[in-house]
DNA sequence: CTTAATTTTTAGTTGAGGCTAAAATAAGTT
DNA sequence: AACTTATTTTAGCCTCAACTAAAAATTAAG
């Protein structure tokens, strides 16, 4: 079994992954974690030697096989719990993270094999993210950010990259949920922001929030 | 907010408490949370530090007003989650209690008024333990222990005092549940053992055994 | 290519919450 | 009352996971 703190390294570092290529930096593990890089350091060092991830002084962190199933594991649970909390108990959307951020890392695999199936098997949390099935594997659809389309391309919104409260609210205010149908109107090159359609109504917004949202067309 | 080491010893002396009268022995403690007296110690003068309990050298520990209510706080949260363990995700009654004992350490006020709404606010846990309100309030019906009947008296399985899987499963064996009447056929003074019958069928119990059970006349 | 700025690591502390071994107090017995 | 036994506390130490301050390595700039 693995530490809370264990846990959530292995974790930040599996996020991290998914936007930086090659390792880690330790700068970017404390970042997220809300601690100090000395600390990270320590941290990584000792997964390190519990063969969880691949660290090489000044290089950065990259989790090894058994650390990328530890963090998934942890993320499936996040997921289904977050996925628990707006269907069954009637939470918003942005008012689960931290809850579920507590929840997912209560032990138990039957625990989790029987929520999942309370659940019905569900592929994707409130945010749009998959979650990975019981042995890891992790249903990918081919989105893109708003950010990167053009003119005239439309597409669904299938899922939000930022999920603090401020975001997701102001999405709520705009009627803005997964599954909403979003054609980009105009994009200015200068700074990359977009005239969007969403219904009936048009938005403007900056790149900042374009960058933050996941379309499939 | 609380570590979770220190809600664990709150919790620990409040049940302590229901079955001593006085002080609760350092000794009981230590016992309970399987920990050493030197730790017990330890904590319960940091508590006493924070005015949770009251606390006497030599003497014993007594919640105060505040720990009392952080306690029945954990009680309420742990006999929530057991009631929707079995009820939601199809536990059985005698593999709850481990996991309860985690999720009763997650923070958020809002999460158990939502859960104990989807829950339909019960009143008592699969064990028959009176769940407490959300003030604090515990509904506590005068059931006594199946020893201290005699012969012929007889009522209702209301709750077990023991939660052990090895103890629940002796009752699912000889289908006794909570709600199951049981009725005193005979009793032995000399080792205080009876025979009891349940439905149908008549056991022999041990004095052990009939100590751990409450019934309600 | 040397210096400056940035990133990362090391060394040494801290606090929480355990532990062991030894000392102190309380309780029970002659 | 004195001695034995059981309970409880103290003292000192350990690990985990954080911290600060200072040193070292890497990267960027002149």
């Amino acid at each position: 079994m693995y530490t809370l703190a264990e846990e959530n390294y292995l974790k930040a570092i599996y996020h991290l992954q998914q936007e930086i290529n090659g390792g880690v930096p330790t700068n970017a593990i404390a970042e997220k974690l809300h601690t100090k890089p000395s600390s990270a350091t320590d941290m990584v060092q000792k997964l390190a030697d519990k063969e969880l991830v691949s660290y090489v002084r000044y290089k950065g962190t990259t989790l090894s096989k058994a650390g990328r199933k530890v963090a998934i594991g942890i993320v499936r649970k996040h997921r289904l719990w977050e996925v628990f909390l707006v269907e069954k108990l009637n939470f918003q959307w942005d008012e689960v993270h931290d809850i579920a951020e507590q929840l997912e890392h209560v032990k138990s695999d039957l625990l989790i094999d029987k929520l999942d199936q309370f659940l019905d098997h569900p592929d994707y949390d409130p945010h749009g993210d998959p979650i990975p099935d019981k042995n890891g594997n992790i249903k990918s659809a081919d989105k893109r950010l708003l950010s990167e389309l053009s003119k005239k391309d439309q597409g669904i919104l299938v899922g939000v990259r930022e999920t603090s409260t401020e975001f997701l609210q102001f999405l709520d205010k705009r009627n803005i949920a997964i599954g909403t149908p979003i054609k980009v109107l105009g994009k200015e090159f200068f700074d990359g922001s977009m005239v969007i359609q969403v219904k009936s109504e048009q938005f403007f917004i900056s790149k900042k929030i374009a960058e933050n949202l996941y379309i499939q067309i």
